[in-house]
DNA sequence: TTCCGTGCAAACAATTTGCAATAGA
DNA sequence: TCTATTGCAAATTGTTTGCACGGAA
């Protein structure tokens, strides 16, 4: 059931003040719809499929209301546009430099290194808006390019 | 003696086939002269000096350059432009979201990290191309936000 | 009715590109 | 000379903004 979430974002922004549109609970739909992380371009794309006439503006504006109101967030991706998701668990996001597939990993899985880097440089590092780029298991264990993934590599 | 990674740059261009102008040497001295991760616009800023008629295009064009001779790297860093900077080992950054510093953490401290994405994930994690956004130790030691840096913080 | 949300088009920042003039080898 | 490099200005991409109109409350 997942409604359950666009109910919620949508109380969210009313009990913020914000009015109820549309336009607005059809991009809550569309980043319901796709547990994906998607660009604003995307998004617009899933959007006009039933409501044509939604500025790209209005998505740009209402992602950063989610944002906002703590229950969506965006991940930089190095050279292309931000992606859009909702969430509500903290995650880290591996973007594959080749396919473009999104992994989630759970935050406490990168605790030991948060905890390393903490200790050795006092650096404190932010894990959920900024993903880290390489390539997923499929593009680095076929990749014509002749290096193997290394040690443990070679999953076919 | 920093002027000697001028002339292997130097070098490596012109062994490439590549003409050794003006422009060119000015555009690696100003990124040898600061160890620093700079963005074009700043590299502009400091080849202006000696050399007020440079095009921030050139710079484009010679960081661009450098990069594809394998002696010029940059770094996104989420929002902003990138970081570029020349270097002979591969390292990760950690880029302050509060102060902009940027710390150098060698590669293989990273080895535990991507050792355990590879094996839970077969993720295989690029480590130089892409920063790691957070708080240095300094603004999260001295965050007025409560929280403190966690175990082994305060360094104070 | 009273503002908030929206469309539109222009502004923006970072970066790239086409083309003619210029300067390196 | 001969072609790579540069300057310039315009194009691109992703995103933001000002303003007047229309729709939520």
């Amino acid at each position: 059931m997942p409604d359950d979430r666009v109910e919620q974002a949508i109380e969210a922004i009313r009990a913020s003040g914000g009015r109820i549109t549309v336009d607005r609970r059809a991009i809550v739909q569309a980043l319901v719809d796709h547990g994906d992380h998607r660009t604003v371009e995307e998004l617009a794309q899933a959007v006009w499929v039933d409501h044509p006439g939604v500025n790209l503006a209005t998505i740009y504006r209402t992602v950063e209301l989610l944002e906002q109101l703590g229950i969506g967030f965006h991940v930089h991706v190095g050279h292309g546009p931000s992606l859009w998701h909702l969430s509500e668990h903290i995650h880290q996001h591996l973007v594959c430099d080749s396919c473009g597939t999104v992994i989630d990993v759970p935050d406490d899985s990168l605790d030991p290194l948060r905890r390393q880097l903490l200790e050795s440089t006092g650096f404190e590092i932010d894990l959920h808006h900024f993903s880290m780029v390489g390539r997923c298991a499929d593009c680095a264990g076929r990749s014509p390019d002749g290096e193997p993934a290394g040690p443990g590599g070679d999953p076919a």
